[in-house]
DNA sequence: TTACTTGCTCTAGCAACTGGAGCTTCAAGA
DNA sequence: TCTTGAAGCTCCAGTTGCTAGAGCAAGTAA
């Protein structure tokens, strides 16, 4: 059995971050020592193993929820979680393409930026001028 | 002048987001009508133009506001601004570089999963399993 | 003038943690 | 066995960047 401490030194999960974790019910309450301190198996360094992956992978909680009681009930068609993940892909790719325009346009500033005084430098006028924007969907 | 709710629909930026600017020092405070409604020119709209398409790239609060209160004073020389984007840049490039791990990831889950069930379903496998984890770097 | 929309302030809440205070329990050395 | 220091406990507050609601006041069009 293994204590809070160790659990997370082996997931790479802070601790107060397992805590949490444990207080929305994203994993269960562990068992107690005659103490009163959290004990753990090697389900929990699975469980919180996934979870973390799952949280590198920029799925939110309440995605990683659905997976886990996904995989609490394995004999059910995998359509679910596919789904999920096609969801997270979309949004990643579309992160991608904000984040690679962001690269473009800092890039182009700190070229552009030819150790002059703040008002030649572009920093400020890139980001306040309409016309340079990559993003023209006002509505969002 | 402009009320709030023109200043908001011009520059894409909603209602409370704008008071909320307000609020912490983001935007000066407004002049008010004689019925005490916040009212703005057109200095307020290149303002928080800016504002709005340093948060679509990425740029934290605070080091908006560091470009703000640069441009505020536009004599001093750029090398801080300069400095501002070389840093955001940096980060840009390293969020850059996780997401494109993800991406691989993720496509590689959605092909993977065969429309079988989940005990069979690699989407959940991926995630808890360290041999096929991209970032084995159990620190950080 | 009467509606109706927009505005105001204030408070609380969201995700997903993180950190601190003040206490108890555990593990290892002397 | 005692002691010391690390690690654990609970509870509460704070973080970032907003968003939403309550309960009003002000502005606007018919």
């Amino acid at each position: 059995m293994l204590s809070i401490g160790k659990l997370g030194a082996r997931t790479g999960v802070k601790v107060p971050t397992i805590r949490y974790y444990e207080q929305i019910g994203l994993l269960a309450e562990a068992d107690r020592s005659a103490g009163n301190q959290r004990l753990y198996d090697e389900k929990a360094v699975e469980r919180l193993t996934f979870i973390r992956h799952a949280r590198e992978l920029g799925f939110p909680l309440d995605a990683i929820r659905e997976l886990l009681s996904l995989s609490d009930q394995p004999d059910i068609p995998c359509g679910a979680a596919d789904m999920i993940a096609r969801r997270q892909l979309d949004a990643v790719r579309e992160r991608m393409l904000r984040l690679k325009a962001l690269q473009t346009e800092l890039e182009r500033m700190v070229a552009q930026c030819a150790h002059g005084t703040i008002s030649d430098c572009r920093v400020i006028e890139v980001l306040g001028n309409h016309d340079l924007c990559l993003h023209p969907d006002h509505g969002h």
